[in-house]
RNA sequence: GGAGGGGUGGCAGAGUGGCCGAAUGCACCGGUCUUGAAAACCGGCGACGGGAGACCGUCCGUGGGUUCAAAUCCCACCCCCUCCGCCA
């Protein structure tokens, strides 16, 4: 959610901002409901004003003496009036200031400068790029071929007699190495970049989704439970971990807070029927290990750049060759300010796919969710700066080894750095 | 699921109809003292919105209701705690 304040004050800047993502801000709608919510506001709190002063009046008038009845009937009059309108003005003032904050909420993110224009994922703008793409002696299989060859490995068909399309099922070494790259990337964001492994509910009720902006725009990319509480899988760690902030003023020597989570991830992927149907690229249901930072304004520059970095630590110990990519305006996603891809590289597409999202909201969420820290500089609440990043979407990177270290025997060499957490297993076969 | 207790400022915790946005303690900030720190003492200190400001309004889990007047009384819901039952 965008600071009032700040569209009051620089609503053109934010409008022509905006514009860089695709959106049109309609300002003149604003102004007018603005206006209209502080003539409501203003009348009724004069009229609320002059109601406290009326009763207190009574109060005083008995302990003066007067009798009950004969106090009340001094002010019965004026109260009558005052109430007439009142009741009008505070039902229109509340109607209007929730018509605002729904129109806010609808509002996404302002994209900092460094975001470049653009429309879609072929604009975005490469950073860098780490390793070189392996050219394999031998035509390279996708990771379903791949994963099937396996003993146990990968299984569609029975994902889909139990769940349908865009589930799977694994077995044998295959399941092991993707609890092991769990583990792996716990360990690491845990023992080496400083964050705070935390296990948090898979289910979460709305305000938490409105909190992080998934709500209330984009409900069809949810699963939603049946019965009588409102609740949903969430999509991603990012939620229930950014939520634990929410309402909450954080004192300054616990900040900044990282947190690290593995959760299962839930998406129904309705826009995207006929996308990745093939294999375990787009599931309904997928792994990923998160990482979560709240610090304070000033360093959330920073802070993006080391939290992608940390993410891709992980790539770089499992020495899969990516590439860092800034996104543009038009594929930023709602909430953030501005979001690197890295995107790993996968020898049967001859290209690099997404396997991780780092962005830095600002005080988009935080304003939402009311999480705030205490300055002690000020001794005032100030807002949090929050950001997130897969480290990374496990099922992906789990796609990336089956291509990138296949052999042409069909076996799999597991990758040095997670050998240690499959008791020292070097191939899958 | 049954019975009881409770949700108040950053935290703990008073407050059962008007003098309460709310005692007190802790934490925090400023000062005195001190070589410095601690302790002690003095002062300050909730959040949000509006206003240039004086100041005004809202907020005591949430939503309704009673009343001239609600943190306080009534109703519903949510959450927490204790005991019993059930259970991984």
């Amino acid at each position: 959610m965008l600071d009032i304040r700040a569209l009051r004050q620089d609503g053109e800047a934010i409008k022509t901002a905006l514009t860089k993502r695709g959106y049109t801000l309609d300002l003149d709608a604003f102004a007018s409901l603005d206006a209209k919510r502080k003539q409501a506001d203003i009348r009724s709190q004069e009229l609320q004003a002059d109601r406290k002063k009326a009763s207190r009046q009574v109060g005083e008038l008995i302990k003066s003496g007067m009798a009950v009845e004969d106090a009340k009937s001094q002010v019965a009059e004026t109260l009558q009036t005052i109430d007439a309108e009142l009741d009008r003005e505070v039902a229109s003032a509340k109607a209007i200031q929730e018509e605002i904050r729904e129109f806010l909420m609808g509002i996404p993110n302002v994209p900092q400068d460094a975001v470049p224009a653009g429309n879609d994922e072929e604009d975005n703008v490469e950073v860098r790029q780490w390793g070189t793409p392996k050219t394999l002696p031998f035509e390279p299989k996708d990771h379903v071929d791949v994963g099937e060859a396996l003993d146990g490995g990968l299984d569609f068909e029975r994902a889909a007699k139990l769940s349908g399309a865009r589930f799977s099922v694994m077995s044998g070494g295959l399941a092991r190495m993707h609890r092991a790259l769990i583990d792996f990337m716990l360990d690491m964001h845990s023992d080496e970049h400083g964050y705070q492994e935390v296990y948090v509910p898979f289910l979460v009720g709305p305000e938490a989704l409105r909190g992080t902006g998934q709500l209330p725009k984009f409900a069809e990319d949810l699963f939603k439970m049946e019965g009588e509480r409102e609740l949903y899988l969430i999509p991603t760690a990012e939620v229930p971990v950014t939520n634990l902030a929410a309402d909450e003023i954080l004192e300054a020597d616990t900040m900044p807070r990282r947190y690290t989570c593995h959760t299962p991830c839930f998406r129904s992927e309705a826009g995207s029927h006929g996308k990745d149907t093939r294999g375990m690229i787009r599931q309904h249901q997928f792994e990923k290990v998160e990482l979560v930072q709240m610090v304070r304004a000033e360093e959330s520059d920073a802070a993006l750049e080391a939290l992608t970095g940390h993410a891709e630590a992980v790539l770089q110990k499992l020495d899969l060759p990516y590439r860092v990519v800034i996104l543009c305006g038009g594929d930023l996603g709602f909430s953030s300010s501005k979001t690197y891809d890295i995107e790993v590289w996968l020898p049967s597409q001859q290209r690099y796919r997404e396997i991780s999202s780092c962005s830095n909201f600002q005080d988009y969420q935080s304003r939402r969710m009311q999480a705030r820290w205490r300055n002690p500089e000020t001794g005032k609440p100030e807002l949090v700066h929050t950001l997130n990043g897969s480290a990374l979407a496990v099922g992906r990177t789990l796609v990336a080894i089956l291509e990138n270290y296949q052999n042409e025997d069909g076996s799999v060499t597991v990758p040095e750095a997670l050998r240690p957490y499959m008791r020292g297993l070097e191939r899958l076969t």
